[in-house]
Formats: C-alpha cells, sequence, structure tokens
DNA sequence: CAATAATTTCAGTCTTAACAGAAATATCAG
DNA sequence: CTGATATTTCTGTTAAGACTGAAATTATTG
C-alpha cells in the first residue's frame, strides 16, 4: 500500500468504523468525515491489507459497505502481527546482510562486528519469543498475564 | 522536543553511536554522516531527551562527548517506556474524557457509548499488566518468558 | 575582561507524503 | 449493448516537518 493506517484520513475512518453500529458505505465515510471520496477508497483499501477492515455486502444495495474489526484483542495482535512483518523482519535481513558484510571485510573492528551480532541476537530472541506466544489461544495468554502480574506481586521489588 | 527520534538524522545517528567504540563530538558525527552540525546538536538533544543517548567528557577535551546505550534490553525497555507515555498515556486521557462527554450527551447512542467504554478499558488492562510487568528485574522478565515459550510447547496448538 | 571555541536557536528552504479533484475503469441493470 | 452508478487510478497541490546555514548565545581560556 501507499499510506499508512496511522496516517490522519485512515485513523478518523478507522476510528468510525469502529464505533459505527452497522457497516458504511465509502460514501457515508467521506460525508461524515469530510474527505474526499478518492481519499476514502485509498485509505479503505489500506486497512483492508493490515486486516482491520473488511467489506460486506447489505442486500438490495449494490455499493461495498465497510466495518472495522471490533474485537480489541483481536485489533491489537492484528496491529502488532502487520507490524512486525512490515518493520521487524526487514530489518532482521538487514541486520544478518549486515553481519555477512562485516565479516567479508577485514576493515571493519572486531568492536563493531560484535555489536552488530549483539544487536541481531538480541531480536532475533525477541522475535522468536513473539512467535511461540502468538500461537497461544487468547484464554492461555490472558492467563499468563495475570501469572505475570501475581510473580510480581510476590517477588515485590527486589533487585533492579 | 521538536524532532522525531526515528527521523532520518536521529536513527543514523544513534546507529553510529551504538556502534561506536568510544564517545564521539557532535562535529565528527556531523562529518561522518554528512549532515549539518545544527541538525546533529537538536537530534542529539531529542536522543538524549528519550534517555537513548547521554554526553560524557573526555580529558583534555572540553568538547561535549556522546555514547548510546549499549545494553539492548535497556534500551527495548527506554524506548517503550517512553513510547507509552508519548503516546499511550495522552490516549487514555482522550479516552476518559469521551467516556465522559458520552454519558453527557443524550444524543449519543448507547452501542456507541459501550465501544469506548470497551475500547478505554481494554487499554488500561493492557496498561496495568505492563506497568506490573515493567517493575520487574530483568532476570526475572527473561525467566518469565523462557516459561511463556515452554507453556506454549507444552500446550502445543490446541485451540486457535 | 577580551578572545576564541562550542553549542544552540532561528528563519528560510527542501523533501516527503497526504490529499483533492478529474479522468479512467469497472460493475451492474435494463 | 447502453446508460448509469460505484470505485479506483492518476496528477498536481498542499501541508508537515526535517534540514541547512547564519546569527546568537553560552562557555572557556588566557
Amino acid at each position: 500500500g501507499d499510506r499508512a493506517v496511522g496516517a490522519p484520513a485512515g485513523a478518523q475512518i478507522h476510528a468510525l468504523l469502529y464505533l459505527a453500529p452497522r457497516p458504511l458505505p465509502a460514501e457515508d465515510i467521506a460525508e461524515t468525515l469530510s474527505i474526499a471520496r478518492s481519499n476514502v477508497s485509498t485509505s479503505l483499501k489500506e486497512l483492508q491489507a493490515w486486516g482491520l477492515v473488511r467489506v460486506t455486502h447489505i442486500l438490495g444495495d449494490r455499493r461495498d459497505h465497510f466495518e472495522s474489526l471490533h474485537d480489541t484483542w483481536q485489533m491489537l495482535t492484528t496491529i502488532v502481527e502487520e507490524r512486525k512483518r512490515r518493520e521487524i523482519d526487514p530489518t532482521l535481513t538487514m541486520l544478518r546482510q549486515c553481519v555477512l558484510d562485516a565479516e567479508n571485510d577485514s576493515e571493519t573492528p572486531q568492536v563493531v562486528k560484535d555489536r552488530i551480532a549483539n544487536m541481531l541476537g538480541f531480536m532475533e530472541r525477541l522475535t522468536r519469543w513473539y512467535e511461540q506466544v502468538r500461537g497461544l489461544p487468547k484464554a492461555t495468554l490472558v492467563g499468563l498475564m495475570q501469572m505475570g502480574a501475581k510473580v510480581s506481586r510476590v517477588l515485590g521489588k527486589k533487585a533492579a
């Protein structure tokens, strides 16, 4: 896509659809928010690419109607997943290439090589953890989160 | 501050300081990255406001020298904390006001009130969880993360 | 207290991305 | 197939914010 979902129009549309009691046609969105019909079209396409909005059809009306996810948990996981895919994964690819390039370059001091490798390792560990956790059913995750909180209460403020 | 840390210059400078074996003076940064000295100054101020970079002094040199955090874990927590403070907290404040406004407005349909309240509740739950977890020592968190992964392996791919 | 070096602030320029409106395309009813 | 309606694509405009260079400020040293 060529438009960020966080862009003014995208965010407004997403909010409107989240609040709307029923799916809305593009025309109504443009009118309600006073933004150009074409702008609505582009932003809706982007929101769909993110998986935050989908098309439905109302019987007797051939226009597309749009509705947002209404499950907040699912919205969160969707957004996190997309950002990982669009931001983290490319960064990992780039860092791996950096490590290779640095190895084949005798000019690069060892400290620098170490620092790049260190950053890569850290992001890979985090990513692996995320990928294991994301597969769990919502109920399990909520349980784990509550557990985390309890552990926090038990351990209190030891160490820093 | 008046400059995003994700801005081209800010990101470049942060990366350079992360890799640098020793603290660098602003002049060297500007020269190395070919960006204006003034731009470096502004970006450094911003990076310091985020807590990602700090000033040190080299003996016999009265210029300021700058160095990045080198602990990746601490960098992550710093960034998360700052983004919470700058993005999440204001959003929560805004949502709470929305809930109040909606209650005092008989025009607002109940569904809309419910949806706003629902979003607010979700973000508040997440924030409370984060605030409890962030206080734990790094070692405990790493332990919990490994546990999360193990639970994941044990429970396997039940349900969705 | 001058003189110099370092840093910051400011005003204008430049870049980028969001946007509006028009034109083009696709979809559907008759 | 034709006309009408819905939707997308395209192009030029606008607005936001990042950047530069110069001027102002602050700090330092002799």
